[in-house]
DNA sequence: GATTGTATCTACATACATGTAGGTAGATAT
DNA sequence: ATATCTACCTACATGTATGTAGATACAATC
């Protein structure tokens, strides 16, 4: 386990979230870490790699993150303002959500890497799903998509507006309604 | 006024729905209209102007859509179908909405079409606050607001998920609800 | 008829992105 | 001690993106 990887990772994945996958090089990274670009290129073969890499790795991350809040937060409720205010939170660092971004870049993404958005997107909103299921929703897996949507539109709608109230705005009537 | 200037417009905008922005070149849009990339660059001297003139032509278009909407279709439950149908279209087509695309291009962008973009979403949003006010919503511009949100979300959505219906089922709530 | 404007071209300059080839220095295993 | 592995390096090849300089052909204006 190089430290250099996860670095790596780590750096690529607040790239692509504020200036999207295609919006930074091999050697922005090797630059802003320290090291030559072909380094990067031992870690990740080519840059579709570290793309399948760096999705995956969020994929994992989010499912883990979702059992934390149940587990460790009693409402539904509660559970959903907490998603909110992460989200929140990076949208005032400039980034919104990472896969939001690379579903806005679908043309050029490998099928591989469509296929783990879709997993991503396809276990955010089943989760969403057993939250408005608790809340009583009259249909659950409608509510979620609604939700999903409304969270991604949001993001790219307050970055421009320059107003992150935007985002509890697009969502609150979810969490209160 | 030059057909060709007219033809990279066009152009420009198809490719920025599909591919975003920076997913396409002056050689790409010169090699599919068949002359050379420095034609390209006499009707637009840099890219970052052919982004300007693209945005402002489309805001300008828009406009006038909503206008004619506005005459042309008496209740507004069937205006907000039409504009959904309008973007359902272009979807089966791979593409989003130019103005969604470029937030999502937000960082690599100008401050002059940032500008224009933060006006289109205005724009948008003040005449679905309208149709709302008409269909006696409590809240009309958070109404607008959550609208115009699931719409740019679900369009990425759908398109990962390979499921136009998605839109609908993000947005159908606001229609009949 | 001479000048100017329009729309295009050829040719080139510069920079950068992606990626390969092959080498090195230090740690680990046999 | 030798061989292999890890993580990095230098150097380079190739392609592409953006943009400039200057020429050309033709139409319109003066």
């Amino acid at each position: 386990m190089s430290d250099t990887r996860t670095r790596i990772l780590d750096l690529a994945n607040q790239l692509t979230q504020s200036k999207g996958f295609n919006g930074f090089s091999y050697l922005d990274l090797a630059a802003e870490i320290g090291i030559k670009n072909s380094s990067i290129h031992y870690h990740f073969k080519a840059k579709a790699d570290l793309a399948l890499a760096m999705v995956e790795r969020h994929r994992e991350t989010t499912t883990k993150q979702f059992a934390q809040l149940d587990h460790g937060v009693e409402s539904p409720q509660a559970r959903l303002s907490s998603v909110i205010r992460y989200f929140e939170a990076d949208l005032r660092d400039g980034k919104i959500c990472l896969c939001g971004m690379m579903a806005a870049e679908f043309q050029s993404i490998s099928e591989e890497v469509r296929r783990e958005l879709a997993l991503y997107f396809r276990g955010f909103q089943d989760w969403l799903s057993k939250q408005f299921s608790e809340m009583g929703h009259a249909n659950p897996p409608q509510s979620a998509l609604q939700f999903l949507s409304a969270l991604e539109g949001s993001l790219l709608l307050a970055r421009i507006q320059g107003d992150v109230s935007v985002v509890s705005q697009a969502l609150d009537g979810f969490v209160n309604g």
